[in-house]
RNA sequence: GGGCGAAUAGCUCAGUGGUUAGAGCACCUGCCUUACAAGCAGGGGGUCACAGGUUCAAAUCCUGUUUCGCCCA
């Protein structure tokens, strides 16, 4: 499950951060055997969006949709839509979305209509939709009103004006403070906290409303706050949801004064009539001025509301709406959250997710657009009766009259798409979809959604299935800019994900943004973020370059368990807690960790180290069923990291896949994934190989200091404190020849520090490389002697913990244990450094 | 005003109480070594924002402070 984006829209970054993660979630799955996966995708009518869109593309061609008509409008939206509408479809399949594409759906859709008719009934007949004429926020320019959730508030610097009411039959004043002069057009009465010691006098007095003279009431109201202003706040009912409540709770009148369009109507006086809201500000200023009405003028800080799609300044007005009632609804979503019937990742957004349902209001349901779900509700004209029904109405069902109109608006957007995760599987029927697949298993989203959409699914879920739609939420992160500001069109700080994917490849992109999605946090992007993407891909085919040219075309190389040698067990052992810990991070949606233990083990251990070795074993020279084991080794590593890569870069591990052998009808996307094998794990061979590569680190730095290069071979001394170790590099002498170009490994019999060398200690081993006389003992002793207080420092720290009573007590035995074992390594290291150091003086 | 998140290498960020805090990029040095210069080898670089506390043990848990960002009102 995703959100199913506007059909208008181009899929920007946060749509590819998502369709990453969600495709590779369902790519990891489908790879499950047993197991059938599915993303349905689709997208979202979008009213307001889409209807402003293609409202601006129809003015361009010298067309007036106002004019139009609503039917010839309609159509003309839907002859976009099928223009338009698919591009990103295209673009969601250019990222290697793994959609079942045959289910894709349009939230206007036949079926999708039905069920939301479906849902719309079932709410009325339980009463949960109500109609009535409350405060809306309306929004002047897209000239609807939109639910609390669309409203965007943003602090802003204003003012509060202080103005002075005439008191009727009195040469006082009341002095009120507002932040919106224009609305005192409409006030209707003054209010007061009834325990305002200030204003008890007025009880029974009226004020006079300046301009319109009308006679105010003066009320006495708890909701006033006495600290804010004067303590006296105008009260304009028709434009302010609080003094809605207050005019409602003593009957006062309301006056609108600004209309849908924002513009001053005729009950603000001739003076103001026509003029815009806050053009009509500034002369009201102005005009108070003038009659020295104004008290004063301080500065001040709002929030102010505005349109989430045209960031218009939104309007309080008082209009018809349909609500939905919400309280009855929330209260199984807030226990299916609660007891983890719905888990989110990460886990703070369930408790903002509840905080929001706690706080939830009605949810204003009409939208005054033509573009979207028609309400179904009709009145008879006849009559007055209101029907409302699954099936359009052809006679009315009191009178049996045949004038009925239905309701001129269509429905908020979301109310179609928090039906999404059942309506698409052909809700309200019982259909197999419906058995199989719901409820499903994961929704990828947005913090930003969580109110407009993710709670409200779980809502719908649960009231009209039954259960919730899914068991796990995992929020992803937003996508910035290197700002940290969130990308948008309106700054223009977009990265286009198109052009990324034409830039470095979709598999790049992918694997890019999987990396940096880490849990929850925002991610910073910027074009050269995806250059670590592209490089893997190149290291990827690369590698498998390297064995495509080995092995020809004899056929495929087989694994000859007889022929198993250090190398190999090691990178076999390795590759099972790869596979472990890549399926941890699947499934706790941690999939930049699954990524980041892939990435790291493909590049600087089987590229690295594993290949480098079986450069020797497949050389033209060598036995073929030595080079068929070792190439069978690689292949299977490759494969194995082609599996684990897939769901993550789903175009190149199959390429590559498919190129390793014939694969008949098989592909990788079907799987199945690699499962590890404990059987392979094998610590023996990963201490042995981590001796090896110690010692090639060090020799190689050893090497690298005194400029001995790596083109001429040299020999090293050893000595071990421990059985075996000395063994292992001589029985692995080929590779460090391989690695290090070390040609002959020399134990050492004596306690003596052989001279000419410069040596190094590797925990319970010493190695000594030969130099010659190019050393220079002042730097040596130099070098040894910081090595010597570094650990020294280290010891120092250990042996304080040991010497501590409580430490030795408390601890877990392992700990304590460990530390112990730390003090006689760095005690021993310490001990070699020192003969080292004594020899060279 | 309420809530949430962040602060770790020059940059972007991982780090789930227990080795010597890691990665990518950038930087320095040397290499076109027959898969890969989009690469290989080696290197430098850290007061884990600050102050307290809990703990045998804190980058990690708690409290407070500072700065930045976001959400809600």
């Amino acid at each position: 499950m995703i959100p199913p984006p506007n059909v208008t829209g181009v899929l920007h970054m946060g749509h590819g951060l998502q369709g990453a993660l969600q495709d590779a979630l369902t790519r990891y799955h489908r790879m499950v055997p047993g197991t059938s996966s599915l993303w349905l995708p689709g997208t979202d009518h979008a009213g307001i969006a889409t209807q402003n869109v293609v409202k601006r593309n129809l003015r361009e061609k010298g067309t007036d949709p106002d004019a139009m008509g609503r039917e010839d409008f309609v159509a003309a939206v839907w002859k976009w839509k099928e223009k338009h509408g698919g591009i990103i479809t295209r673009q969601w399949k250019q990222l290697g979305a793994s959609c079942d594409w045959d289910r894709e759906r349009f939230t206007l859709d036949e079926g999708l209509a039905r069920a939301v008719r479906e849902c719309f009934v079932r709410l009325w007949e339980r009463g949960l939709i109500y109609r009535g004429k409350y405060i809306v926020n309306w929004c002047p320019r897209c000239n609807t009103a939109i639910s609390d959730e669309e409203v965007e508030h943003k602090e802003t610097d204003g003012h509060l004006w202080y103005i002075k009411y005439p008191l009727e039959d009195s040469d006082e004043f009341l002095v009120v403070g507002t932040t919106r002069p224009e609305t005192m057009l409409g006030d209707t009465a003054v209010a007061i906290h009834p325990d305002d010691g200030r204003y008890r006098h007025l009880k029974g007095k009226r004020a006079i409303l300046p301009f319109l003279d009308r006679r105010l009431e003066i009320v006495f109201d708890d909701w006033v706050d006495p600290e804010f202003g004067t303590g006296a706040v105008k009260v304009t009912p028709a434009h302010d949801p609080n003094d809605f409540e207050i005019a409602r709770r003593h009957g006062l009148a309301a006056v609108q004064v600004i209309d849908e369009q924002g513009r001053m109507t005729g009950e603000a006086g001739q003076e103001f009539e026509g003029l815009d809201r806050f053009e009509c500000r500034r002369r009201i200023v102005e005009r108070l001025e003038e009659m020295e009405l104004l008290d004063r003028v301080e500065d001040h800080h709002l929030a102010m509301g505005h349109c989430h799609r045209c960031s218009t300044v939104i309007e309080p007005l008082a209009s018809d709406q349909l609500f939905v009632k919400m309280e009855p609804l929330v209260g199984n979503t807030v226990r299916a959250i609660r007891n983890g019937d719905v888990r989110f990742y990460p886990e703070r957004w369930a408790r903002i997710a509840l905080h929001w349902l706690d706080n939830m209001r009605d949810w204003c349901i009409s939208r005054q657009l033509w573009w979207g779900h028609r309400i179904p509700m009709w009145t008879c004209e006849d009559c007055g009766e209101v029907i409302v029904s699954r099936e359009d109405p052809t006679a009315c069902t009191k009178c049996a009259g045949s004038a009925l109109l239905q309701h001129e608006d269509v429905l908020d957007t979301w109310f179609s798409s928090w039906l999404w995760p059942f309506s698409t599987m052909g809700w309200p029927d019982e259909t197999e979809d419906m058995k199989y697949f719901y409820p499903t298993t994961v929704l990828v989203s947005g913090y930003d959604i969580i109110f407009f959409w993710i709670t409200r699914m779980i809502i719908a879920g649960l009231e009209f299935t039954g259960k919730a739609p899914f068991r796990d939420v995992y929020i992803t992160g937003m996508i910035t800019d290197e700002q940290g500001r969130w990308m948008s069109k309106s700054l223009g700080n977009g990265i286009d994900p198109l052009e990324m994917i034409n830039e470095y490849g979709a598999d790049a992109v992918r694997a890019s943004l999987v990396a940096l999605a880490t849990a929850g946090q925002d991610i910073r992007l910027s074009p050269a973020r995806f250059e670590m993407g592209r490089k893997f891909c190149n290291k990827i085919w690369n590698a498998y370059r390297f064995l495509r040219m080995n092995v020809g075309d004899n056929g495929s190389p087989q694994v000859d368990e007889g022929r198993m040698e250090l190398a190999d067990r090691w990178i076999l052992s390795r590759f099972q807690t790869v596979v472990r810990e890549v399926d941890e991070g699947f499934l706790s949606y941690r999939l930049n960790e699954s990524f980041g233990t892939i990435y790291r083990y493909f590049w600087h251990e089987y590229c690295d180290w594993y290949l480098e070795l079986i450069k020797d074993r497949i050389a033209e020279d060598r036995p073929a069923e030595e080079r068929a084991h070792a190439l069978g080794v690689a292949l299977r590593i490759l494969e194995g990291s082609m599996a684990l890569l897939h769901p993550v870069m789903p175009f190149i591990t199959e390429e590559v896949w498919q190129g390793l052998g014939d694969r008949g009808e098989a592909d990788l996307i079907r799987g199945p994934k690699p499962e590890a094998d404990a059987g392979r794990v094998d610590a023996g061979a990963e201490a042995a190989m981590g001796l090896i590569q110690s010692v090639v680190h060090s020799v190689r730095e050893t090497r690298w200091r005194v400029n001995y290069p790596l083109t001429a071979s040299c020999r090293i001394m050893v000595r071990s404190s421990l059985p075996g170790e000395v063994e292992t590099l001589k029985d692995h002498l080929h590779y460090l020849r391989r690695l290090a170009r070390i040609d002959e490994v020399i134990e050492l019999e004596q306690e003596k520090t052989p001279e000419h060398s410069i040596g190094d200690v590797i925990g319970t081993l010493e190695v000594f490389v030969p130099v010659g006389e190019a050393i220079d003992l002042k730097v040596e002793v130099a070098r040894l002697e910081k090595e010597r207080d570094r650990i020294r420092g280290r010891l120092e720290g250990i042996r304080k913990k040991l010497e501590n009573t409580q430490f030795v007590e408390k601890a877990p035995g392992d700990v304590v244990e460990a530390e112990r074992k730390k003090e006689r390594d760095a005690e021993e290291q310490i001990g070699k450094i020192e003969r080292t150091l004594d020899a060279l003086r």
